[in-house]
DNA sequence: ATATAGTTGTTGCATTTGCAACACTTTACA
DNA sequence: TGTAAAGTGTTGCAAATGCAACAACTATAT
């Protein structure tokens, strides 16, 4: 559940999605989510993850293609927060989901109202706009780094903080993890070899155990 | 000056920022702006640049620096939404320059107040924050290129649509053009050697034109 | 006005990274 | 359940990048 509408009784939430006219849909697996979406329309939405999940990927003119973001069940996206105005951003379900959008132009252009249920839904949004914020800081944490090997250091170090362990999972493929971190694949691979025989983690599938 | 305020009285604004306990301190050039600030009051707070400018910058522990965001007069930054926590992060003056400093934590707990200039308050807070995130959703896009000259030409491409203009002039220094794209400089300037030789761009000084 | 610190362009060389290709394993799904 | 598609680990080689060092130039501060 998104915390977009917490602290909101569901009588107010009702208002609230009416007056937004707040729409939902249902996408099958792999479906290139906003292909049906007018470029008018594209330019100012709040889409919400009801269920499923998704991966914004950007693929260049060369055909390279970037894991940008990923949006599980109660997350948020859109125009504002993120990068999908371009022609290079896609936005594809990883599985069936169900996505709700609402138009951000109603939200800031319509009338100011002193219902309190409407200052708890900025506040919310704002909330959930910061730790976007992180998210996206933290990712530039990472691509500051100049070498594979760090930027896999900084991912498992955010993991690992994120997790409160040095043993954790990587939620990515290591196809997908290598786009991620926007290098070669099997030159990570290599990296990952080496970072394994100088001791410092282990790997067990997807299990890593940092030993620094 | 900042939005912050934007449709807010002047004496409205002034309620507000008494409520929210703001204080604006001074600082001279050079200055590592938040070192004298509690761990405490740095996890959640705003600052405003009344007037100069600074730069966060973030340095490796291999002495490794890499300039992460640049502060202007009028732009906002903050524990919300730059990424200051860390040891590694500092703000540093480039100019004496004049920052306000308020309590993000007073913004959110206060008492939810019906006053429409709270909500207009709200309102411009995401509006800036939203820029802040098309900010860093462009640094992603830069950083995320693979090779120097593609973030060279995605660097200039993000400035020639700022300025409608294929002509217009890099604001840093070439130095520190190298550590916001995170490149190594004489790497750099090679590749802006073999860009200019082949003809996709023409330099003067600090002044580039495309010519695709 | 002058010393000092910082910026720029350049180069040779070492290292890292990317690319292409391959065999092998795992996963997805019709 | 069988077949196609996707993911993994590996390697040799080429290309890009980083590093170190230098000289020339520019800006800054006292």
């Amino acid at each position: 559940m998104t915390k977009l509408f917490d602290n909101i009784s569901p009588k107010n939430k009702e208002i609230l999605l009416k007056k937004l006219e707040a729409s939902t849909l249902s996408y099958s697996k792999g479906v290139k989510v906003l292909s049906n979406m007018s470029n008018r329309s594209k330019e100012n939405f709040i889409a919400v993850i009801e269920s499923g999940s998704a991966h914004n990927i950007k693929t260049d003119y060369n055909g390279m293609s970037t894991i940008l973001e990923e949006y599980n069940e109660g997350d948020i996206f859109g125009s504002i927060i993120s990068s999908i105005n371009s022609e290079e951003n896609n936005v594809i379900t990883k599985e069936p989901s169900r996505i709700t959008y609402i138009d951000y132009n109603k939200i800031t252009n319509s009338e100011i109202s002193n219902e309190k249920y409407y200052i708890i839904f900025y506040k919310n949004l704002l909330e959930i706009i910061s730790e976007i914020v992180a998210a996206k800081n933290e990712r530039i944490n990472i691509l500051t780094k100049r070498s594979t090997r760090d930027k896999l250091l900084e991912f498992f170090n955010t993991l690992s903080v994120q997790k409160s362990s040095r043993v954790f999972t990587i939620p990515y493929s290591f196809t997908d993890l290598a786009s991620y971190l926007c290098v070669d694949r099997s030159a990570m691979t290599r990296e990952i070899k080496n970072l394994k025989e100088e001791g410092f983690i282990k790997v067990t599938g997807k299990r890593i155990t940092l030993n620094y």
